[in-house]
DNA sequence: TTGTACGCGTTATCAG
DNA sequence: CTGATAACGCGTACAA
């Protein structure tokens, strides 16, 4: 076994099999040339022998295009930023791509250092998760940090709403929230609350307006609305404030399970029972929520599946027009919401 | 602003400012070499006109070295692996690197690819973190990998037991293990159960071995001792199997959260309560604990800060031995143990 | 089928 | 202080 020091280049892999760089390159890479049998063992036992292993950065440069995507996520402590990113990576495994991950942490100008960084590791696709402000000035930067991108032939996916200059995989957040208020109505339940969280975040906003819209619609007094933090934090907060206050409802819908995690925590510290004195439903279905007693009544989204869709789109050859993947789920009915007359 | 196709090299840059192109990479990148303001000035005008962005795998080649970081975890849904994740991610984002990032389900094959992925990538430095195996031919190809990568001058760091040819964050296991046990005896507890997890991870079985070697060493009888899966399922088939039984103890120690959190669960659904009815301790202190009910008493490790210490010990120059960075945490007493007497 | 030679985009060395 | 020019490691027309 050979033991040379540094890197060991494919150069010397040829030398050591001896034939020419470019023989070796075939016999390794195998291009639609041909080589011949007894010269591509050669050269494989050469490339054994020395521990050769080829440098991606060069075959990038000389390929023009690297085997490597970016993946920027809000907080990959967070199940819902975590499960879509599995769904990415499981993807990106099976087709030799390595995943570069970035959290922005919720910050917007950190959102666009991540994709000019992308950019520079000319990475051949871009998938970007995370909910969009309301506040359309917010996205430019990152409309024009992507279009360069793209310019340069990197594809963009966003994962949430249709409304940046890329592919998109959306979610039905909308028609979700409505969704779940009448599956919450067919229980009996009339008088509403909403822990609606941030409502400069469209995804918190969707939901929570879906829902309202569809009380009203069937002739119910509209919720009351409590906005806050997007988080569990948040949840608990609002749900405080909620108690706090001598609004009447039966049933609490919160727009994401997280919230709907700190809610219930609030409702136990101050003596609640869930679903007895009051019904609770969330929305995402994350994996911990099998853990949280009594069971929460969510909306299941199929986070996995939304992570590999959004790189299987971020991979196919673009078309003239933004594409977008619908993405729903279903109601889930757990113990959290009980059924009233 | 100009529009042109593809990507723009530092070439084009240099010719629209009318400097050669090492001036335009020595006014833009900032090498030891000065120059002059004015020239600079006129490079970045041109860089800013032409969206011009570094190519970083050129970059890397032509310097050997390059802006990535690997990082490898288990999986990273799991708040374990996120949380370090997010300690290694901070402090690479304050240094300017990228993180790749991949999961290795618990696949030492897959850890190995991984190994050889970034190898291939050549990241300046890999982050492991997952259990070793207590069967030490698991680790044999892994270290070889791990050896090739350094013998081209990467670093690599492993977060678990130092058991690898390579620098690691050690985790004080069994001394943890002994803390939890003499913490619970305090309570009054002397009849004990342990949820082991599996007899394979070090991991598991360090803090089992600890826990009951302390109980042993206090006079106590030893802990009855049920093995499994190192999950939350597992955790939750291994106190149903121990509730099956006809063993007598006031107190069950699972290794991780993640088995107490599963455990919890079978307990409430056989109709027990906790801490009434039987106490239960954890190990890790994960996020979500925060929202399980009752209190998890657990053992606090500041899994944010071992990812931190992880990639700062990777990047820090190599010694002549293998280094070790030791981490421990301490016990937090909540409300699902109780004192008895 | 194999080898030669050029180019990918950048940094660094060495003269001017 | 600035400008040619040689690398860096690899893929691939082109020629043999």
């Amino acid at each position: 076994m050979g033991d040379p020091h540094g890197p060991v280049t494919l150069q010397q892999v040829a030398a050591r099999a001896g034939v020419s760089l470019a023989t070796a390159s075939r016999a390794i890479n195998g291009s639609a040339r041909k080589v011949n049998p007894q010269m591509a063992e050669r050269v494989l036992q050469a490339a054994r022998e020395l521990n050769y292993t080829v440098n991606a950065q060069a075959q990038a440069m000389v390929r023009g295009r690297s085997r490597v995507v970016g993946l920027v996520v809000g907080d990959i402590v967070d199940p819902y930023f975590s499960t879509i990113a599995t769904g990415v990576m499981g993807l990106a495994d099976q087709l030799g791509l390595l995943v570069t991950l970035a959290a922005t942490e919720r910050s917007p100008e950190r959102e666009c250092d991540q994709m000019r960084m992308f950019s520079s590791q000319r990475a051949q696709a871009v998938v970007i998760v995370g909910s969009r402000s309301t506040d359309p000035d917010t996205w430019t930067d990152l409309d024009k940090r992507i279009a360069d991108y793209q310019h340069r032939g990197g594809r963009v996916v966003n994962v949430g709403q249709p409304v940046l200059q890329c592919d998109t995989v959306a979610i039905a957040n909308h028609g979700a929230g409505q969704e779940m208020a009448r599956a919450l109505m067919e229980l009996g339940h009339t008088r509403f609350a909403v822990l609606a969280g941030s409502p400069d975040l469209m995804t918190a906003r969707d939901r929570a307006e879906g829902f309202t819209q569809a009380v009203v619609a069937a002739g119910h007094p509209e919720p009351v609305s409590i906005e806050g933090e997007f988080t569990r934090d948040g949840g608990y907060a609002a749900m405080s404030q909620l108690l706090d206050g001598d609004d009447e409802f039966t049933c609490v819908f919160a727009v994401a399970d997280a919230l709907a995690i700190g809610a219930m925590t609030a409702c136990r510290e101050r003596g609640l029972t869930i679903p007895d004195d009051l019904s609770v439903a969330g929305f995402d279905d994350i994996l911990g929520l099998r853990d949280i007693h009594p069971g929460l009544t969510t909306y299941r989204l199929p986070l996995e599946r939304v992570g590999l869709e959004a790189l299987q789109l971020a991979l196919r050859t673009p078309g003239e027009q933004w594409r977008q993947v619908p993405i729903s789920g279903e109601v889930v009915i757990r113990e959290s919401t009980r059924r009233i007359n």
